[in-house]
DNA sequence: GACTGTTGCGAAAACGTTTTCGTGTTAAAA
DNA sequence: TTTTAACACGAAAACGTTTTCGCAACAGTC
């Protein structure tokens, strides 16, 4: 077992100095042709690679980007990883991924655990729970301590920081305006509550279509659902709140859900109760996942281009960390917005 | 924006060494309790965290573990990531991701730019080209370097170092066996090409449960697909072969199939032949995805168990990593199997 | 022969830590 | 008073780089 070959041996091996060596390596034109010969020769035979941490050390700079995100096994999160992944790579950086697993406190964790040197800037997702507690004080440290934070998809718009988004609202309004023009006249949503943002911005989206649809809401066909549930594990809870909305509204024939899990399970209790998808309810989810692809029948979502995300989001905070920062010309930080789009399958007409 | 404070500004600001403040941070008894006080209740007001970079470099140990898999958007490979990242941080390790996109070359240029100093070791499932080129130098030189590699479920027997596997062989026949026990007849498999081990495996499984059943198993009836395709894009492609399967073979009553998508689509083709699901054909997948257990109807599968091989492969790696190496008695390489196991649901009576 | 310029290389600092060892001061023991 | 021991702290090395600067040796110019 060789150990890593490091300047010093070569140094030590050619009876040069360091300085020799590190510059032969680098083609200086401080040194001779028969030694740099020597020297790269010698490296080669050795595969001689310098060491990431010392120049990181040394360049006070790690070429590492963080990812926090709230949950992995996911699939529009892992999209934007690999997103994230794709420029980062491209670009020279690797990426260092945490966990919040929706936890305020294991976010808060892995930022601290990861902003003593180990990256360069962060990319994420905030936790449903540090939503709901609003305690930013996180994301003010990092960023006063002149790491930089670009924030995907769950945003605050109180926090300074470049910002990645969807159009939440647009993208719902679009769907339900869809299903408006299909002639659906009772459209009910299957919503999350307000404190999660994008559960929000839909909601309002869902409310205008429908207006301008001229059809006035519904209090009753408003399904607002309290997100930090976990209905993945307990799928009959979820059933049971769709079915009640369902029971309790006989005349549904369309549906709007804000999310993957919802929509499916809103098709399979509709399939129950003896309804035909699309003919008698047509139904809408939002999302980026795999399940809308592969349901029966397959369900018609707003694709939120979750890789396109991921790779936005990775290329401001690039940029921002190779800025030159002599133009002290106050910073500036952008929201990009990423346009939805309306993925048509079978759920709808 | 005031930078990260060092050990030499506290110093500076305080009048005493950098030797001193360290030690008195650390609580040295070397240190009088005035001066303990004073650096630590300094330290504490300008929020002082050491910096990993400069922690990693002198321990030339940095608690951070490399993971490369295929592919991020799977929900094997993020359960697995999943797993890897819950042990990693419990034991205060951090994950880096680099994805190999099943590519040979990027697996290499992954592994090089994390192998220099960047982490302490490796988890790795390896990619389909690497398989099939059977280059396996990259491995053995990152070994040979002293930086140990954990492979999990893509594995090759020839390299030396531990592994995390799933009883492929056994999960098969398990499956399989139960499609015989429920009278099956005909049972045909979708697998892939041998060059990808699991694949080949799961053959063999489905072949000695039919030998077991006293059926004699009948080429007709195996279906092996060329992996390298993107049937995910390309889900057409994926049905012609299938359907083709079917038709050539009228009196298929059951079905194996080594991955999801494939279950997934003989499903769907079954029924747009006008099969019934499971009355006229039982399916049984292979899996630890999301897709089965939304199916309608919801596929019966055999379960892998990602998160606990991530676990598992994330505790073996810091085991080795943490072990005393003064005891140099023959470094012992250990293969752990996962137990997988049926989970039934809608698609098998 | 004295100056200048070029070539080729090494010493040392710096990045931020931890740790070993040395040392000056003071208090206790002889 | 002298010796010893305890105490409190600082200097320096080390981890592996890059880079600035200094300097010796030599060649060329006047």
């Amino acid at each position: 077992m060789k150990r890593k070959v490091t300047l010093k041996q070569i140094a030590r091996e050619l009876d040069v100095s360091i300085s020799t060596v590190s510059k032969a390596l680098r083609n200086s034109a401080e040194i001779s042709d028969d030694t740099k010969q020597k020297v790269q020769a010698f490296a080669k035979l050795y595969n001689y690679r310098p060491n990431n941490i010392a120049l990181s050390l040394k360049n006070r700079k790690t070429n590492t980007i963080g990812i926090i995100i709230p949950e992995i096994v996911h699939h529009f999160f892992s999209k934007v990883i690999r997103g994230v992944e794709l420029v980062a790579n491209k670009r020279g950086y690797n990426v260092i991924v945490g966990l919040s697993n929706e936890s305020f406190s294991k976010e808060v964790i892995n930022m601290e655990m990861l902003a003593n040197g180990s990256i360069d800037g962060f990319i994420l997702s905030i936790s449903k729970e540090t939503l709901q507690q609003q305690d930013y004080h996180h994301f003010n440290e990092t960023m006063s301590q002149g790491m930089p934070i670009v924030m995907f998809d769950r945003v605050i718009p109180e926090i300074n920081c470049d910002k990645v988004i969807v159009d939440d609202f647009k993208g719902a309004k679009n769907a339900v305006k869809k299903l408006v023009d299909q002639q659906c006249k009772n459209i009910a949503i299957i919503t999350t509550k307000d404190y999660v943002s994008v559960g929000k911005l839909r909601t309002q989206g869902y409310l205008e279509a429908l207006e301008e649809g001229g059809i006035t809401p519904k209090a009753k066909l408003i399904l607002k659902l309290e997100d930090t549930f976990n209905f993945e594990e307990h799928l009959d809870v979820l059933e049971k709140e769709i079915e009640q909305l369902f029971k309790s509204n006989k005349k549904i024939d369309g549906v709007f859900a804000v999310n993957e899990l919802y929509a499916l399970t809103a098709m399979k209790v509709a399939r129950k109760l003896g309804f035909k998808i699309p003919e008698d309810i047509q139904v809408i989810g939002f999302t980026d996942g795999v399940l809308s692809k592969h349901a029966t029948p397959a369900l018609t979502t707003v694709s939120q281009h979750a890789q396109q995300m991921g790779e936005t989001a990775a290329n401001l905070l690039i940029d921002k960390l190779e800025k030159d920062f002599n133009e002290e010309e106050e910073e500036q930080f952008q929201t990009v917005v990423i346009e939805t789009s309306l993925v048509e399958r079978e759920s709808t007409k």
